[in-house]
RNA sequence: AGGCGCGUAGCUCAGUUGGUUAGAGCGCACGACUGAUAAUCGUGAGGUCGGCAGUUCAAAUCUGCCCGUGCCUACCA
């Protein structure tokens, strides 16, 4: 007879193949359609709040793996707290201004011939706003499809109306205070196109350049060395020698006081100049000057040059000042002379040196044609690329200039014009970090900020106590405008909270664009005469924007938090988004608007190498969601030390795929055994076998576990714990014992209703913990069980754990059980591998152990733990033969063949079978139970 | 070039304040089962802990240097 139909079979719709690309977005759209974001909103009105900040993405193209990493994370964070009861409100962001979208526009221009700056600037803003708003709604499917649970239909934007209104409102507060001011700074600039360039536009090509060795003669000699002696410097911008405020040395560098002796036919230099130069460079310097006969005088270091002061080559031609030696950590002997020319206002280190350090004003040499300003004396009315060598010529005859040359360097070049461009100095916008204590406010709020890591406080903090001014101005036009009126006259920006306020009440209703449109009467009011005033049409740095969103965003909504619990972003942030926000706030609030911040690695391909279009190594999101589905990218997330840089590439999706398969199947074995049950079968903690308990500890453990690691934003730890417990608790051990109950044992037996007891809470709190990660595995598996999606599985939270549940005894034990086992299952593969058995119900194991291990088994029915037909525990001495483990001594095993026939419907073999009757006493109560 | 990180089995990761023979899961190999079946179970083989040098009775762990690699910042006067 074939009994197949008396046993309970696992019976479950669940599919063992997740078809994920096709299933997620079937679940997606139920969520949809019952608003489930309203429904989690509602059901945590009361709850504590938990915010995490989106830190805004730039709303310029498709998503890429860096993105689906960081929104998969935070989403997983949101879930986990909403899981531990709390209203984890989500409010995605998109930052809209700056140069990237303006670029593309202007491409787009390009191709049609179109010219910008005849374009009007509304127009042109317009243009930039739908590009934006285009790739916004872009990526919000795609974030989406992610599984990223949020407010989707009210997110925020930087260049929304109130956004940009809000902006200036913080601008203003940083006016009002006087921590704004203007100063000066170089930029990279073009004389072509009379503007400001970004680093994105600007391209290096080779370049030929007039080189000078201008001569700086000694006026005060901190050493005596140096006394009637010139400092030579090498420069390949004889331009900016008008400019030019100090000179530097490196400390550690050996000069030498070299005289020259004898010089070649129209050698600039001559007999008796006497030189200051780096030895490592003398030779080089020597023969570029001419000179054919030198000697040389005295070594001298450069730190001990400290306080010395030379004259401006041009001395005596109205450049008439002290220029001062200062030691420079930039100062190489790689090219030159050893010394470095200093014109703060045509270089960032000149001016870092020159300007911060020493306080020396940054003089306006150029204007913004490129044309030496006509009241310099000798060089007023020069271009500055095109009149280089006049420039150099000029000096000579001054005796200024050693030497000439040519040089052929990579140089910058306009983007665009494809010009040479300039440093040059610029009028800038800046807020002090000294003034109003900016930098000790921000430093001090660090340390009262958690770092996941903890690395990033360091570096963080080393970024925010070396950092320069924060300048805010762009000379751009896709961004939220400086509201500033500056003085005509003194250049002071005016510090009128009624005039800002107007502006601000404007932009609420305009948008930023009625700054640009309209008259500067219409803000200054009656109180102001426009014409004393310059309207600036600068725009903020696009990081005051998103430095910002703390404000427009946690403070104006009602359903958030601020500061925020936590910001968490890719590690380039700490330079970016973490930095801006905290100098923002702390400018405007003096205090951080975080007070936790989470980052994460970068994306790399298999190799641990960056992925490029050019190495053809580029995992797209996309392609991951269409083939294998969001929850494997998911579970990709949390599989990996996302602290660190993370590797993706074809085999480490493979090994996702198996690690979810093993989490599905878990799942699926769950329903399958399940099915049919209902709370009249449940059966209470007291009247469970210690299997049971021994589980229900396992779930306490987790449990706790899984609350610790949440709040520490531990989810590759979680998923250890998950994928361990499914593993080797669950599958290989519990599942593989329990099979012969559940399959066989009468449906109203203890054993076998304490089992799904236990099984029902296993499958509650494993959908409960797995929903975070597997956020549409865990939907489909608990709607397979609850079909009305209203009671989706992220609507729970974690169940609580009864205090019983917790058992160390049991613990102890069962390892002592489990160790026991792995010896059997060991001896059991011996007598396998020499053909002795087959199945292990086909053997009965004698186990030698020890009186302790005894006491574990004491009431357990040995051959069921070990999956045996039957099996004898012994405290006697084992046999010679018995098989051992090396590292577990205390058990010992000798396994025989198990007597008897083998049931027809448990499979089990026993003496109660015979030629009569084919299935054993319990099976026949079963089966005769049943009919 | 500078700042901050990282480098443990084919893959993803654990490795407490330095202390027995460096662990887990997956994959792989072999085997079992055919009542989780495009599953499941068992057993096993894989590591000079990036390299070199040092401190120590003892180093994956501490120190220095080097190599590789990532993020950030800069530079080519």
């Amino acid at each position: 007879m074939n009994y197949k139909d008396t046993v309970f079979l696992p019976r479950t719709d669940f599919p063992m193949r997740g078809g994920l690309p096709t299933k997620e977005p079937q679940i997606l759209q139920n969520w949809q359609d019952i608003d489930i974001y309203k429904k989690l909103r509602e059901a945590r009105k009361d709850a504590p709040r938990f915010t995490l900040h989106d830190g805004p993405p730039y709303a310029n193209g498709q998503l890429h793996i860096g993105h689906a990493l960081n929104k998969i994370l935070k989403d997983v964070v949101n879930r986990s707290q909403s899981m531990l009861g709390k209203n984890a409100n989500y409010v995605p962001g998109w930052d809209c201004h700056g140069l990237p979208i303006e670029w593309k526009i202007e491409e787009q221009y390009r191709k049609k011939g179109k010219d910008k700056d005849a374009v009007p600037v509304a127009e042109f803003r317009q243009e930039c706003r739908d590009f934006a708003v285009h790739w916004l709604g872009v990526q919000s499917e795609e974030f989406q499809r992610l599984g990223v649970l949020g407010d989707w239909q009210n997110p925020y934007t930087t260049m929304a109306y109130a956004a940009e209104a809000k902006i200036a409102e913080e601008l203003g507060r940083i006016l009002m205070d006087g921590s704004l001011y203007r100063g000066a700074k170089p930029v990279m600039w073009s004389p072509v196109e009379k503007t400001a360039l970004a680093e994105a536009e600007i391209e290096y090509e080779d370049y030929t350049s007039t080189t000078i060795y201008a001569r700086f003669p000694v006026t005060h000699a901190a050493h005596a060395a140096l006394e009637g002696a010139s400092i030579i410097i090498w420069t390949t911008t004889p331009w900016t020698m008008p400019a030019n405020r100090a000179v530097a040395y490196g400390d550690d560098i050996s000069y030498q006081v070299t005289e020259v002796l004898a010089a070649n036919d129209g050698a600039l230099c001559g007999k008796g100049d006497v030189v200051v130069i780096a030895d490592d460079l003398a030779d080089s310097v020597i023969s570029a000057i001419g000179a054919s006969e030198t000697k040389i005088r005295a070594h001298v270091m450069g730190r001990e040059m400290t306080g010395s002061v030379a004259a401006h080559p041009m001395a005596g031609h109205g450049y008439d000042f002290d220029v001062p030696l200062l030691a420079g950590s930039h100062v190489t002997t790689e090219q030159g002379t050893g010394f470095v020319h200093i014109a703060p206002g045509h270089g960032v280190e000149d001016y870092e040196l020159a300007h911060l350090k020493h306080g020396i004003a940054v003089p306006d040499t150029v204007g913004e044609d490129g044309v030496i300003l006509p009241h310099l004396p000798v060089f007023g009315g020069m271009h500055v690329l095109r009149d280089n060598a006049k420039i150099a010529e000029i000096m000579a005859e001054h005796k200024g200039v050693i030497g000439i040359g040519k040089l052929v360097h990579s140089y910058p070049h306009s983007w665009r014009s494809k010009a040479p461009l300039i440093f040059r100095n610029t009028a800038q916008w800046f807020v002090s970090m000294e003034l109003h204590g900016l930098r000790d406010i921000a430093l001090g709020e660090l340390a009262k900020t958690k770092f996941y890591p903890a690395a990033g406080q360091k570096r963080l903090t080393s970024m925010i106590a070396q950092r320069p001014d924060w300048c805010l101005s762009r000379q751009r036009t896709w961004g939220v405008p400086l509201t500033i009126f500056a003085h005509k006259q003194t250049g002071e920006p005016l510090r009128d909270p009624a005039v800002h306020a107007r502006i601000v009440e404007a932009m609420k209703a305009e948008g930023a664009d009625c700054w640009f449109m309209s008259e500067a009467s219409r803000f200054l009011g009656d109180d102001y005469n426009p014409d004393d005033y310059e309207k600036i049409t600068d725009i903020l740095d696009v990081w005051f924007d998103s430095g910002s969103t703390h404000s427009f965003v946690l403070e104006d909504r009602d359903d958030l938090e601020s500061p925020a619990d936590l910001y968490l972003e890719g590690s380039d942030q700490h330079r970016g988004w973490f930095h801006s926000s905290l100098l923002q706030s702390c400018s405007t609030r003096a205090r951080a608007p975080y007070k936790a911040v989470l980052t994460h690695g970068f994306v790399l391909d298999e190799q641990g190498r960056k992925m490029s279009k050019s190495l053809g190594n580029v995992v797209t999101p996309q392609k991951v969601m269409g083939q294998n589905g969001a929850d494997i990218l998911r579970l990709w997330v949390v599989s990996s030390d996302y602290y660190n840089d993370l590797r993706i590439g074809a085999e480490i999706i493979k090994r996702t795929t198996d690690n979810y398969r093993r989490f599905r199947n878990t799942l699926r074995y769950l329903l399958g055994a399940l099915d049919g049950f209902d709370a009249d079968e449940k059966l209470g903690y007291a009247d469970m076998p210690e299997l049971e308990k021994w589980v229900l500890h396992r779930l306490a453990s987790i449990d706790a576990a899984i609350r610790e690691m949440t709040e520490t934003y531990d989810f590759h730890g979680i998923f250890s714990e998950l994928h361990q417990f499914c593993n080797s608790d669950l599958s290989a051990f519990y599942f593989e014992i329990r099979k012969d109950t559940l399959y066989c044992d009468n449906p109203d037996a203890t054993a076998r209703r304490a089992c799904r007891t236990v099984m029902d809470e296993v499958f509650n709190r494993l959908t409960a913990w797995l929903a975070p990660i597997l956020c549409f595995t865990a939907e489909e598996a608990w709607q397979s069980r609850h079909a009305d999606i209203n009671q989706s599985v992220h609507l729970r939270s974690y169940d609580p754990v009864p205090a019983d549940w917790h058992n160390d005894t049991v613990a102890a034990k069962w390892a002592q059980i489990r160790k026991a086992r792995q010896v059997v299952m060991s001896a059991l593969e011996t007598a396998r591998n020499d053909g002795k058995i087959g199945a292990s119900l086909q053997a009965t194991p004698m186990v030698y152990i020890l009186a302790d291990m005894q006491a574990a088994f004491a009431g357990q029915d040995a051959a069921s733990l070990f999956i045996t037909s039957s099996a004898t525990l012994s405290s006697d001495a084992a046999p010679d033969g018995a098989f051992r483990l090396d590292a577990i001594d205390d058990v010992a095993v000798v396994v025989a063949v198990a007597d008897g026939e083998k049931c027809a419907r448990c499979w089990k073999i026993t003496p109660e079978v015979s030629a009569d009757v084919d299935i054993c006493g319990r099976c026949q109560d079963v089966v005769s139970a049943q009919s």
